[in-house]
DNA sequence: GCTTGTTAGTTACAAAAACAACTATTACAG
DNA sequence: CTGTAATAGTTGTTTTTGTAACTAACAAGC
């Protein structure tokens, strides 16, 4: 019937590999602060990038908007950010993370540096080059529908 | 404090490329067959290589024994696969496709080729080579504890 | 002003995943 | 044999996620 192999099938692989690479990394954020994925990366677009709107966040990270009104709701039980109403516009509020979070940001970017250097560690310069090239144009890529 | 940035951190740049390139594929087998992911997994590893128990696709495929055990349900329930007590070994029981389910698994493994075929047009040769060497070897890198 | 439409975000409910405890069977030590 | 441990798989319960419906605030046309 085929000569298909489902491990070299890119979704499944790309998963796998993400998976896997992300495990580690979930623990600790996991053990050491209780967040979820999507706490930790409203944390992270908001310790890169100072300020934002709960939308500002869903654009950039591909985030549903019920998604990060849960983690914005438990960061900021936890007191990791704080929400200010914008005056201009009364719907939306402005978050930014507080000292508690800052420093929780600091912690975790260190965790993910060491990370990043432990995964590439097995990977030639250009091998990484090239990963990191390709993997940020098929996120960009928009797939034809398959109705 | 830092030139970190989230959309480099490997685990990140992963799910994403992973999320993005897998949502069409899903739309596909979940309005088609109303599969889920690990259904859909577990067709394609039975569909690749035959005959296997639970615990073997699970180890092939870093599935939960519990997840295979409700998606082998849900594939049996619509007889996309039959199961076969072990004779030798009553505990476990051996795992096919129907013609049912083969022909589903052919259908996807159309779909899946197509797919590939998108993904990787924007890519060169050489990138999807490196691209597939370099998943390969961050899925089956394991990590350092950093507890 | 007042309707209609849009955007920001929340909440409620349904679907799915994660985790733990369980049954049945086999393996093996004594 | 018999008791203990290990393995295969299932079931039950709790978390998380996904989806849809909702409230509040703004925007624009009339």
């Amino acid at each position: 019937m085929s000569q298909f192999n489902v491990n070299e099938f890119m979704p499944y692989l790309l998963y796998q590999a993400a998976e896997a690479s992300g495990l580690e990394f979930q623990e600790v954020y996991k053990r050491r602060y209780g967040m979820l994925r999507t706490e930790w990366r409203v944390l992270f677009h908001l310790g890169g990038n100072g300020a934002m709107t709960a939308s500002q966040i869903g654009a950039l990270a591909n985030l549903h908007k019920t998604k990060i009104s849960r983690a914005v709701q438990k960061l900021s039980d936890r007191r990791f950010l704080i929400r200010r109403r914008d005056t201009s516009d009364r719907r939306s509020e402005q978050l930014s993370l507080t000292p508690a979070g800052q420093a929780v940001y600091a912690d975790l970017i260190q965790v993910a540096q060491s990370y990043d250097q432990v995964l590439l560690s097995d990977l030639t310069p250009h091998e990484a080059q090239v990963l990191r090239r390709t993997l940020h144009k098929l996120c960009s890529k928009d797939m034809p529908r398959f109705t």
